[in-house]
RNA sequence: GUCGAGGUAGCUCAACGGUGGAGCAGGCGUUUCAUAAGCGCCCGGUUGUGGGUUCGAUUCCCGCCCUCGACACCA
């Protein structure tokens, strides 16, 4: 039996439509994913969206649609990203989906309630609609929510309790122990620290008639599952948890990894643990955090104008190109920059002066002389021949690294050709010649099979030109220049 | 405010305490297989700042300035 590599995304709030902090992310998951299904595992990738949430019910409202058709639609827009960045995603996951998610939420709600810790209180504080959620005093400017520029209102609500605090050591010490490794260190120690100042129990639920959408308490209809343990669930329930057909939770958990950025690093590595621990359920294996994408050395915001659209970019570049500079010029570990005239930068160099070139120069050559031979690429899928270093890289999350080892194996291939000029030696020695053209198709060979967890499309052109021996007809990146529209 | 990370070439980043490097951008030259692409060379830095330790500091210590992150119900 295979290694299995269970991988999710977080789900993303369907309110508005992605952002590149999305496509990042998923990209990221997404060139994993297909690194691990390179090695021979057999990999499952999750995503999906949290449609349990009143923004969705008010972003609908505002919109003049009902809820559901507001959700079908941004979904669509969702998997519409999806596909133009080739994410190979087994499934995505609603959480309004009453068959997959529901009877996984009540699962985990009866859990706790089983482990004693569970408890009805009241909660008393300043509730923002905006945020769905009770927000400080220390929040507010004016007497109002700087977010959403409204008056909260006073509120004192029964809600039942999760004992969060009862978890707070024992987390800490699986965190400590690497049993639920945090990737980087800088974001182990940040949770670490929140730990040792320890936590604070979490309301787990709402009252059902302030919410319109969600998963009822299993025995008490009058309250509601809250965000926590409703949407954390979906890494469980899209398995089939608390359903019949179980299959692939018995198969896949825990997680490998969950994927997410920085923000919600502490639902992650707190409450979540925390949860599974008292459902008697064994912890994802690693959390591995990202940063955020900024564009000139600031957070994107509609006001500074400097919002990038992924769909924009792809429009202008193709979804493959949105891969690559997130993977080459992104620093998995911290916050990246981009700006259009970036991209583009990055574009010219390392796609059309790089990969497409290399391709045009090799592929032509061979196209030339290599008609009546007969070369055979191996066709294996595994990892043989692709170096150690680009493997190391991809194991410790380095996509990056990873990235710039595939780029300096292209600049190496270019220098390689200048230094042997084949088309000289073709017009001298024939033979000599054409051995020399194999063995670079075969280096361009090995530099396809690379790129395969990073530029998937680009990877099986490349392999289709080797393969029918011909030069590509359209450039695989044309060059941009200055006056073109972007 | 507390804790943490960091300030190095126009940009992104490297440099066991021993004459500061790479990629991209820019300039010059050159090849023709290729997408005015490739290759070679060059330009480019009082390493945030003021002290200290040392034969010697980007690297260690202290002060200051600046940037970024964490500090709980925000996916």
């Amino acid at each position: 039996m295979s290694k299995t590599f269970y991988i999710t995304t977080p789900i993303f709030y369907p309110n508005a439509n992605l952002h590149l902090g999305h496509a990042y992310n998923t990209t990221l998951v997404d060139i994993l994913a297909r690194y691990h299904r390179l090695k021979g595992e057999e990999v499952y990738l999750l995503t999906g969206a949290d449609e349990n949430t009143e923004k969705v019910v008010r972003a609908a409202s505002l919109a003049g649609v009902e809820t559901k058709e507001y959700l079908d639609g941004i979904v669509a827009n969702f998997k519409s990203l999806f596909q133009k960045l080739s994410i190979s995603y087994d499934q995505f996951i609603r959480t309004s989906d009453e068959k997959v998610h529901f009877p996984g939420a009540q699962e985990m709600w009866r859990r706790l309630v089983e482990a004693g810790d569970i408890e009805k209180r009241s909660y008393e504080g300043l509730y923002c609609v905006g945020h769905e959620a009770f927000i400080t005093e220390k929040d507010l400017v004016n007497g109002k929510c700087p977010d959403h520029g409204e008056t909260p209102q006073g509120l004192k609500e029964e809600n039942y309790f999760f004992k969060l605090s009862k978890y707070t050591k024992t987390v800490s010490e699986k965190i400590r122990s690497g049993e639920l490794q945090i990737i980087p260190e800088t974001r182990r120690n940040e949770i670490l620290a929140l730990l040792e100042r320890g936590l604070e129990d979490v309301s787990f639920s709402r009252p059902s008639e302030k919410v319109s959408v969600g998963v009822k308490v299993p025995g008490d209809s009058s309250q509601t599952i809250y965000v926590w343990c409703d949407a954390l669930v979906n890494y469980l329930s899209a398995l089939g948890f608390g359903r019949a057909d179980d299959a692939l939770f018995k198969k896949f958990w825990p997680a490998d990894v969950h994927v997410i950025g920085k923000d919600i690093l502490r639902f992650h590595a707190a409450i979540w643990p925390a949860m599974l621990l008292s459902a008697k359920l064994p912890l994802p294996k690693q959390l591995f955090v990202h940063g955020f994408i900024t564009s000139g050395g600031k957070k994107m915001s509609k006001t500074l104008g400097n919002v990038i659209d992924p769909n924009e970019l792809i429009a202008e570049y193709g979804g493959e190109a949105v891969r690559f500079f997130l993977a080459r010029h992104i620093s998995p570990f911290e916050d990246g920059d981009i700006t259009l005239e970036s991209f583009k930068e990055a574009y010219n160099a390392d796609l059309a002066n790089g990969i497409g070139n290399l391709t045009s120069r090799i592929m032509k050559m061979a196209q030339d002389h290599l008609h009546d031979t007969n070369i055979r690429m191996e066709e294996t899928n595994d990892t043989n021949k692709i170096p150690s270093d680009f493997l190391k890289a991809f194991d410790d999350y380095d996509v990056q690294g990873a990235t710039t080892i595939v780029s300096k194996a292209m600049s190496t291939l270019d220098t390689r050709i200048q230094e042997t000029a084949p088309f000289k030696l073709i017009k001298i020695d024939k033979e000599k010649g054409r051995a020399l053209i194999v063995e670079l198709v075969r280096e361009l060979y090995t530099i396809a099979r690379m790129l395969n967890p990073i530029l998937p499309e680009t990877s099986e052109k490349i392999k289709t030109l080797i393969k029918e021996n011909r030069m590509p007809e359209i450039s695989l990146f044309p060059r941009k220049v200055d006056n073109d529209s972007c």
